[in-house]
DNA sequence: GATAAAATACCGACTGGTCGGTATTTATTG
DNA sequence: CAATAAATACCGACCAGTCGGTATTTTATC
């Protein structure tokens, strides 16, 4: 093994032990130490590799970012309605929620410490805003979706963006609370369904009660 | 002021710097010192109320699950519609919203610390389930809501409990990225609307009528 | 291609400081 | 003079980060 891929090797395995004690009892209560015997690594490998132990956190938001970007880069260049997307979201998400019990947990992570360090508050922000804003392009191609007022679509992109973060985080939580993939589907179908039936007045103002 | 007065206002005071505290900064950084200097009052005077740090979040948690519970329970009195509920939500968005940003910023913390704290995780979970089967019954009064397979139901409630989850985390994190309390009127008439037409084939399969 | 020099990877004992919790003392009330 | 409430000083565990030193690989020189 020469030096170099050796170097990385170990680069890799603390940011894997990191992402576990991280993603199972929290940044706060995995310590340096910790990590370093989980990687079979020595504190002096540790920092020499990372100058702290944010550092190796920040560094695991950004590739999570990253790999984000990348999957919703896949889904915007192939340009399906609505409908597709959703359904495209429908099939990922037993595989999502599947290690959301596990390595997504850490998710979580990212989430509790957006409150207290800016640059994780900002990046963590930022993708929340970037989803809903594509989510709002979506919604501009639905039948009479053109026509909303921007607000309008604005609200609703946001309310499937919250719907998806409540999932998450109630399924990373709770992994067997339900069939989650099922929830998601659910939930999917009921957007659409109330999203389509937006442009028309018939159900709301007057009709039912009970 | 009498011995017992003096003491119960001293409790109360430490229970009130310590909320704020682990709201604005998180639990484990908000220090025993830093809450005792806030409520203006003596580290021996904290360890004389309580035994430890946790039982003061246990003893804030406990608080804000049964002023849950009564407004759960309020509400369920009313024997509303889910229309009269969801509005009744509707109404109180505004002012939970409000407080999300500031007080209720403990909620991340609760479901923060839900994630090593077995106690903890079990209210929180728990009161997540009591949420959905408190909509379950709901929808089951709504017309065809009745004849609905349970699942069905079960996953349309956790949808909107889930949904609910994701505009207070979202809306405690970021109270400026949107009108939250329009968001969350778009979201509950979104899922109504969905879930009144869930039973006709309507819209996606075929034409679409009322 | 042998050898010296430099750079890189790594080790683990140690430190400085933080923080939850305790022990002891002092004040207040009935 | 009890007994409860509160203040102060202090302890010990823990932990992120440091530092002096070693081992291994690469590069330079002849």
């Amino acid at each position: 093994m020469t030096k170099q891929t050796r170097g990385e090797d170990t680069r890799a395995r603390i940011l894997v032990s990191a992402e576990q004690g991280f993603a199972q009892t929290g940044y706060d209560s995995t310590g340096v130490a910790e990590i370093c015997k989980a990687a079979g690594v020595s504190k002096g490998a540790f920092y020499h590799h990372f100058t702290s132990k944010e550092e190796v956190f920040l560094e695991l938001l950004d590739r999570w970012l990253t790999s984000l970007d990348r999957q919703l880069a896949d889904v915007a260049a192939s340009d399906g309605s609505l409908q597709e997307v959703l359904d495209g979201l429908s099939k990922m998400a037993p595989q999502i929620l599947q290690e959301a019990g596990g390595q997504y947990a850490i998710l979580l992570e990212f989430w509790t410490k957006a409150r207290s360090d800016p640059k994780v508050w900002q990046s963590t922000v930022a993708y929340f805003q970037r989803y809903r804003e594509f989510f709002v392009g979506l919604l501009a191609n639905t039948p009479g979706g053109g026509s909303m007022a921007l607000e309008e679509r604005q609200a609703a992109a946001g309310v499937l963006v919250a719907m998806i973060i409540g999932l998450l985080l109630w399924g990373a939580l709770d992994p067997k609370a339900a069939d989650w993939s099922c929830v998601t589907r659910t939930g999917l179908e009921l957007f659409v369904r109330g999203w389509q039936g937006k442009g028309l007045p018939s159900n709301d103002r007057k009709g039912e009660q009970k």
